[in-house]
DNA sequence: TAGGCCATCTGGTCCT
DNA sequence: AGGACCAGATGGCCTA
């Protein structure tokens, strides 16, 4: 992973002496059209010389900066995803969920723990319980949202529940058979949820 | 080798 | 004007 940053972090210096046009020509088409590449031509051979005017600096420097944005935006994407991954329940043979898996994971997880809590509480007001919000047997049962604490609170917006849920949780790996509540819900098989849940 | 996944670049669009 | 966001394009890596 790194490896691939620093390789495309040094890629971004080796556009010296292109313009945009330049370097989508010669780094990413392989195999423009020959027109295009008729175009690129004339366009360097026209280019050489003064034609590095202060206006295509200008631009370049816009164009790496804007890169570099974007490279920080997208890292930033995906340490969220990360961090979705360690709070969702891990897979027995521990390989990483896809973006789009972790996803759908995540939305199963979420509806499968909501379902949990609407059972619970059935059951709550059929006994004559009081009615709990979060009742203790999920809280016993379900899987600890993630070994590095909580992240749940952290987002500090709409679902108060799951505050409640980590607070009594304690953040400690979870063995496989601790997701056999989540198993029993129809929609939640380790990697045989996904596709084409939503 | 084909297909899936990913990182990156890029230009366009919207927002501040 | 500049930054954020988005989608398309491209090439690399990995696996069945």
């Amino acid at each position: 992973m790194d490896s691939v940053f620093s390789d495309t972090d040094t890629s971004c210096d080796l556009f010296p002496h292109t313009d945009d046009e330049d370097s989508r020509g010669s780094v990413r088409g392989a195999s423009p059209q020959p027109d295009q590449q008729q175009l690129q031509q004339k366009k360097r051979r026209r280019g050489r010389g003064r034609s590095d005017s202060t206006a295509q600096v200008v631009k370049k420097n816009r164009r790496l900066k804007a890169n570099d944005r974007e490279r920080n935006r997208m890292h930033n994407l995906n340490d969220a995803l990360d961090a979705l991954r360690g709070v969702l329940p891990a897979f027995p043979d521990e390989t990483k969920l896809t973006k789009i898996e972790t996803l759908r994971f995540a939305h199963n997880y979420i509806w499968a723990l909501s379902e949990t809590i609407r059972i619970a509480d059935l059951q709550a007001g059929k006994t004559g319980d009081p009615p709990l919000l979060l009742s203790p047997s999920l809280l016993v049962e379900a899987p600890s949202p993630g070994s590095d604490g909580c992240s749940w609170s952290s987002s500090g917006s709409s679902s108060s529940s799951s505050p409640a849920y980590c607070a009594s949780s304690p953040g400690s790996p979870s063995a496989p058979e601790d997701y056999s509540f989540l198993q029993q819900v129809p929609v939640f098989g380790f990697r045989s949820f996904a596709p084409g849940i939503y």
